[in-house]
DNA sequence: CTGAAAGCGCTTACAG
DNA sequence: CTGAAAGCGCTTACAG
């Protein structure tokens, strides 16, 4: 956008009758003396004018910019959007602004993502649960950012695996074992679990979760207990479609994420199955709809919200040396599950 | 963020054995000729160094930037996060960057934003769903607006009320009449409205469209039957319980948006009452968990990421005169409501 | 403390 | 077609 309006750090030094140098110290560096009301002066001059520093000239000088970028899968997604408001929100504090882009789980588009973001010169980066088991693709992103860190950028990963930058580990396999020893200890012997593609981190951590916790019931789940859909809403309603045809049905049925769960739930009863009656249902994340549904959802909440904040607070630390913050959630048993004898 | 990594076009000119001029017109401009084999060797050597222009430079050069401001009152908010999904597909395809801020429904914050928007000079503030009715606020945002403008900056409006800009006009009015129409020939007689604070146009728009809708049918809605809380879940929670402690109940409950339809739900739910059983309950706007609400919820359902997408074209057309769109929905009539006779 | 000047990395008239 | 140079709006050593 052309801007013959905008007031220029000139114009200020001239209305305040100071040079340029003086004006952008009084305006920078409050500790910066000058005389007698010369700062008031300044002041005066920049707020008559409606002066506003021209970000790209200041980026530009000092190689510093007031962006970062957030790499999200999918603003639709509650899950995502309420990470992403967590972290909008702390962002909004340091009067940074946030460049929100969406991947939709393509590890190309990631990668094309991470190298626009960097070559904006935002000041960050974080990445939300976009890890791919993809070896060739872990290496082109780990050396994009450690180029995008050396060149003095920050980078947080919401994942595990990433070896360059801060971590946020979110605790999916305790939180599946958690929920596993709760399943089993309410009754249930039988599940089916709902994954989405096994390329994901989230997905890979949570199912091994979930498979310990029955191991330590002495519960074993079957390769054919595992139900690869997309890890989406439509996900669980195919999912759900392809277990109530089965011979052995489960007595319960695990989402992936709160999302795939509802999608089971919602095929379910359109289906004539009464959940948890003919059928329990858990999911895992803790998005708000998940108290909504109805039966409310059995799930492991995760702090959603907080996770975003401390990812952005992470972020933007001065540089220092790798950081990683664990964070779990708790346990919700609602009535989406049952004991499958009562 | 320093960085002495990246490859400037002056790196890319010396290598290619050309002009800083050149490297530049070879880069920038496709129709540019050159001597034979030139151009070859300018992009190579971009490719050999990994060279990204500095945008911030570039902002600076041409007074144009590739970044686009998109203005929401909540991420987390379906309604919004449906919105902004659209439009940074459009942003995408268009390769900006879309900075997203929230308003959290606070005017003064607003303003602010459009102010820090137009001072990182994006090219293009969409401002969604955030028209208030408070007359001096309206006139410092038009004039805000303006200066932007006239700055060369373009400015769309997802609400109507604006002075400035373009819009995309959503049929607030004509959406709530439709439904009204409809409950009133399912066999309702008494209503009442959850809505938000009247501050907002969209809450306005939506009480006058039901309010004619009944009128149509010489049904006419009271003061008393409005209740005003907050556009949000929790509004809806609020309105129920205020709504069940009357001496007389409606027929059938109406949310100003679907996420108070939902919460009256729950607290229907909660408390004892059947839905539409004891009570039909109605929202607005369509979000993608009024179908997985249980009843599935009766609501006006807008297009929301069609709605976001025109946005995003409309930013980003050329300059061109005031420009409006209108956009509607559809009726979908769904369990939540049924003849209250039945 | 203050100012003249260089420099950040591009683009684009202006000459040739 | 090509290059030297000015300029976009800031910040910050470098002198005074």
């Amino acid at each position: 956008m052309v801007d013959r309006t905008a007031a220029r750090l000139q114009d200020v030094a001239e209305r305040a009758g100071v040079s340029l140098a003086t004006a952008s110290r009084m305006l920078g560096d409050p500790t910066y003396g000058g005389r007698a009301g010369l700062r008031e002066r300044v002041m005066a001059a920049a707020e008559a004018l409606g002066y506003r520093p021209n970000p790209h000239a200041r980026a530009l000088a000092t190689s510093t910019s007031s962006n970062v970028g957030l790499v999200v899968h999918d603003v639709r997604d509650a899950y995502f959007a309420h990470l992403s408001g967590g972290a909008i929100g702390v962002a909004e504090r340091h009067d940074l602004l946030v460049s929100m882009v969406c991947t939709y789980r393509d590890p190309h588009r990631e990668l094309e993502y991470v190298e626009r973001l960097a070559a904006q010169r935002v000041r960050a980066i974080i990445l939300t649960g976009t890890s791919f088991r993809d070896r060739s693709h872990a290496a082109q992103m780990t050396e994009r950012l450690e180029a995008y860190q050396a060149a003095g950028g920050s980078v947080v990963s919401v994942s595990r695996g990433r070896s360059v930058g801060h971590m946020v580990e979110i605790d999916n396999v305790g939180g599946m074992r958690q929920l596993a020893h709760a399943l089993v200890e309410q009754g249930h012997e039988s599940f089916a679990m709902i994954a989405g593609s096994s390329r994901l981190l989230t997905v890979q951590d949570r199912v091994k979760g979930f498979k310990l916790g029955l191991k330590d019931h002495g519960i074993e789940l079957g390769h054919d207990d595992i139900l690869t859909t997309e890890m989406s809403r439509e996900g669980g309603v195919a999912g759900a479609e392809l277990i109530s045809h089965r011979r052995r049905r489960p007595t319960c049925i695990v989402g992936v994420a709160d999302v795939v769960a509802i999608g089971a739930i919602s095929w379910l009863h359109a289906h004539g199955f009464d959940v948890p009656g003919d059928i329990s249902v858990a999911g895992f994340g803790g998005i708000p709809a998940a108290i909504d549904s109805v039966p409310p959802l059995t799930t492991f909440e995760l702090p959603l919200e907080h996770i975003g904040q401390t990812a952005m607070e992470l972020a933007l630390r001065p540089p220092s040396p790798r950081h990683m913050v664990e964070m779990t959630g708790e346990l919700r048993m609602r009535e989406s599950t049952r004991d499958p004898r009562s």
